[in-house]
DNA sequence: TGTCCATTATAGCAGATTCGTATAGTCGTC
DNA sequence: GACGACTATACGAATCTGCTATAATGGACA
């Protein structure tokens, strides 16, 4: 059973006449006849009468046509959705991002990118660092954003490193300053995200370093609480100035000594080819993370 | 995009390797390699990596797999269904009767034509003859069964002549009878169909004409109603001897002089051809209305 | 009845497609 | 470095497709 000649039985149903079908199809009125004679042959069915030199369709032949348009609907289908996937309109996009970026920038981004691509299927896991790398390993996406180090570094990997910054009120007294150091902060009302974190780590290293007292008041799993503690007064942070700006308008930022290092890596299955979906979001993502 | 194409497609993605898919579809490896070759072509898709001479689906690949299934399914399912057309398995019955017949007999003998067709659908229309002939005429039955006279002929029509037994109890004075004409029935109470119908008509010619007084205690609207009123004893009747055949069982039935005449039809519609389907069980209908 | 018109069917041919064989290229493994 | 497993390309034969030309059929109408 050859599409062509399904495509010509249902142009004939539709049209009555082999010439007229011939028309709609851009082929010759034989083209047609030989067609259908070869699908009325090979299926074994009488589709149509010879009645004067005219045809008419069979019981058998309106019986068959509903599967013949059926199968011909789902052929032009998977064309359409073969071009769809060409355009990039049609994919799916499975991230496992950590909770920082999975708040504000990873769906700004999602959004940004989804338009003009209507049949777009997205799905954003949020765990934390070591999670998602694990996730990664398991080929269940198509891309991931974790921060570093991880436990053990994976072969697709594109790293970003950024030097935090101080996030402190306007109002603050320290705000003056155009860059902060550990001796500034001696004693200052300090929110940091917790223990386990690199930045916590480097954090301690610097004051004990400078000799500085760190008053930590809080300790906050998210970027994003940290920052609205600050917001709110309770003292002064740190963050890393791309993927937690989102959350800092309204605070003043300014750069700390000695350099905090946040290192945060955009992750590709090892095993499995990226999608061009993927690819381009990459794109974006790498543009948003540079800037 | 061809089938071969799809079907190809379909093999590499679940088997993997192009030798084995090219077994498995009773081909060469250089047969699948160019059609893959060329689906890629057209559809603007890269399915496959080709990694160190093997083949990766690419994400893309997957994505369209599922409408390419699809789209085979169909196409295979369209070539099933003919071949069920062809066989007499699927199709459909649309028959418009009149009560005697619809009630038991076409029954019986739908249920014994459906045995072997699991895709048979069967419609049944109950409607007097009157109407059974309209509806004919709308060409929505592929198959009609009525009395006759009808109030104008159609084109294609098979007449079945019956010549009218009476019924009467096994324990009737009658019974003893080898053959019923009016005299005998002078005054004897009498079951009838109703004033409209040509089998009354008869009748009350018949009576007259043997000057016998036609006793009528009852009138029904079907054989059926009226065989029973027989076998409860309320009195004698006259039906046709076959397609009432299955409401006398356990009543004598004697020919009936003079012969009173029940005329039925097989109609079908006449810009319609007949379907294979409604020709096979015409067969069927034809052999039980000859009995 | 004969002519015209609209339709379908058949024949023959050119070009496209399909699919085989032969063969080369690539890569991992031992 | 040879072998094995795989894919890609070249080329030719068979088949399929779809065209033009033409025949055949039957209805409409003078």
């Amino acid at each position: 059973m050859r599409l062509r000649q399904l495509e010509c039985f249902r142009a004939l149903m539709l049209h009555g006449t082999m010439t007229r079908a011939a028309e709609l199809l851009g082929m010759s009125q034989p083209g047609i006849s030989t067609m259908i004679a070869g699908l009325e042959h090979e299926t074994g069915l009488t589709l149509f009468l010879r009645r004067g030199g005219r045809l008419q369709p069979t019981p058998e032949a309106k019986l068959f046509y509903v599967e013949a348009a059926r199968a011909l609907e789902a052929v032009e289908n998977a064309s359409r959705v073969a071009a769809e996937i060409r355009s990039g309109r049609r994919g799916h996009l499975a991230i496992a991002a950590y909770p920082s970026i999975s708040i504000k920038l990873l769906p700004r981004l999602l959004s940004q990118f989804a338009k003009g691509r209507p049949e777009l299927q997205v799905k954003i896991i949020t765990r934390n660092s070591a999670t998602v790398r694990e996730l990664v390993s398991t080929q269940q996406f198509d891309l991931a954003v974790a921060e570093l180090p991880l436990d053990y570094p994976t072969s697709h990997m594109e790293v970003f490193s950024y030097d935090c910054m101080c996030m402190l009120p306007h109002a603050h007294p320290l705000a003056k300053l155009k860059q902060i150091t550990p001796d500034d902060l001696d004693g200052v009302p300090f929110v940091t995200l917790f223990r386990g974190d690199p930045i916590y780590q480097q954090l301690a290293s610097a004051f004990s370093e400078y000799g500085a007292r760190w008053n930590v008041v809080a300790e906050t799993e998210f970027f994003s609480t940290a920052c609205q503690l600050v917001a709110e007064g309770r003292g002064v942070g740190i963050v890393d100035p791309v993927v937690s700006k989102p959350f800092t308008e309204g605070l003043a930022m300014r750069p700390f000594k000695p350099s905090i290092q946040s290192q945060i890596a955009i992750l590709s299955p090892t095993h499995e080819a990226p999608s061009q979906m993927a690819l381009d979001f990459v794109k974006l993502l790498r543009r948003a993370l540079r800037a």
